[in-house]
DNA sequence: ATTAAAACTTGCAAAAAGCAAGTGAAAACA
DNA sequence: TGTTTTCACTTGCTTTTTGCAAGTTTTAAT
């Protein structure tokens, strides 16, 4: 007998807000595709933003991002074993909505400062 | 001697969206906003929402907010004691990212769709 | 061949979320 | 006016998630 554990995260409505936040409504999750959308590719580099993501949320944020198809994981240089991951499609579509929160922080909150280049 | 709690949440860094994502960064406040956004302004109006908020996590979330300065909790009518949150204008800049948030939902998500009234 | 870095995993403590039930004040109703 | 119902929470408890440190293994560099 086989416990099932489903395929798909359930989702809480149909809202295309809520299933959008049941998808990347975290601390952490948009930190990442943020470092992603400036380029960054590899596990050390979005361990090295300054937010200090632990490794097994990074680890767990990846794995999840890749199964709703926001990143991809492919390897770092060709025929390298090594990790790298880049925004599909789906995931680069997010941008505008990382560029509205940058300026509502910038406008609504004081001593914000955007240092990451992008 | 007293215990010290801090008056402010600390920021995990000066980035605008790390920023942002310390005040709204979580699975229910974003929909609380957008409830408000719809017109909604009472305790059991958030609670009736199809997504299911527990109490204790609404009372939690609506104080923040308020903290934080996006909301205001006000008499439900004249003279009343029964309470109303109002969107302040920093709470309302927050539409342009609900409105990228509900885009990209309905354009990558599917099965999503928008229910409610706005 | 050795060393170092990268990309994780594991274990455990602490914090947050989720659930059900309870409470007290306020409004509605008889 | 007294009773009932609604509202806006709070409390207690269990489960889940987070955060931290340490360990492991594979890959790359020297």
């Amino acid at each position: 007998m086989e416990t099932d554990s489903p395929l798909v995260d359930p989702r809480r409505s149909p809202c295309p807000v809520a299933c959008s936040l049941d998808i990347f409504g975290d601390k952490w999750t948009l930190l990442v595709i943020r470092d992603l959308l400036l380029g960054r590719t590899r596990f050390k580099d979005f361990l090295a933003s300054p937010e200090g993501i632990p490794t097994n949320i990074l680890s767990e944020r990846l794995t999840r991002l890749a199964r709703h198809q926001l990143i991809v994981r492919a390897p770092a240089v060709r025929d390298s074993k090594r990790a790298a991951y880049r925004l599909t499609e789906k995931g680069l579509a997010l941008l505008p909505i990382l560029q509205t929160m940058r300026d509502w922080g910038l406008r609504w909150e004081p001593g914000t400062e955007v240092r990451l280049q992008g």
